[in-house]
DNA sequence: TATTGTTATACTCTATAACTATA
DNA sequence: TATAGTTATAGAGTATAACAATA
């Protein structure tokens, strides 16, 4: 059998298991036709309404440019609407329809994390996590 | 401020944390003018010459359309160099550039491991590695 | 001047389908 | 039949540059 050379580097795991992860969710999430990002972005409206896509944007670490159309998608599909905060910032809200699809991104959110911590050893879970949060902020 | 529902979610900073990490080691890797799936490639073929296109798409999760062009890149650069081993299959060898990018790439590699690795309590690094390998063969 | 939002564009990685040639 | 490799194409996420309107 041939060598793995990257298997102990412990950043090449850490971008299979995100890689595998994200598989799974978007697999989940291709019967609610929505991708993890734009199921990320109709959760942060849901706990934040009247957000702006800039503040989305700083949150979540998407630029602006792309959230322009990301936003637009789903205000065209009548899951998201822009009201007026001032003359530049429009605040999100979701629509009726998308109170109800994101009842059901947060069901299979769950699902998914479920399974997740399911398979971290308890003893370790919350060093796992804490330690996969410090992971974010360094540049 | 607003709230972040999404921060305490396992699979959510997992992506961030591999994002993080993935952002840095593609900034290293700009100034050999490689990406960081060209560099692992190369890893690979050092580690196990002769290999094929197809075992080491099995190794890494490529597929095998996404190896093509991949590997055409890297012959096209002189930093890899193909052998017929039978009618179908072509073994890859690092050329002598290659082996002297190959080299930088490891160095490069063992500096971006490196920081990561401090960013890692001692005393759960061992757990937190073997937690990242068991989650990424699950289907 | 700085910020919000937008358009256009390009790159990286991934995914699928269809095909040739070989085992 | 199954495997190795290729081509074409598309999608998803990200990145930069340039710009208009507003603060």
């Amino acid at each position: 059998m041939a060598i793995d050379p990257l298997e102990n580097y412990p950043g090449y795991s850490l971008r299979r298991a995100s890689a595998a992860s994200m598989a799974r969710l978007a697999r989940r999430f291709a019967d609610l036709d929505l991708r993890p990002t734009e199921a990320s972005v109709l959760m942060v409206i849901e706990a934040n309404p009247n957000i702006t896509q800039s503040e989305i944007g700083r949150m979540l670490d998407i630029a602006s440019a792309n959230m322009a159309p990301l936003v637009s998608r789903l205000v065209e599909r009548d899951l998201l609407e822009r009201q007026p905060v001032d003359g530049r910032s429009h605040g999100l809200s979701l629509t009726k329809r998308g109170i109800k699809v994101t009842e059901n991104v947060k069901n299979t959110v769950a699902k998914h994390e479920e399974e997740l911590l399911a398979r971290l050893p308890s003893a370790e879970r919350e060093a796992f996590l804490s330690i996969l949060r410090s992971l974010w902020n360094e540049n």
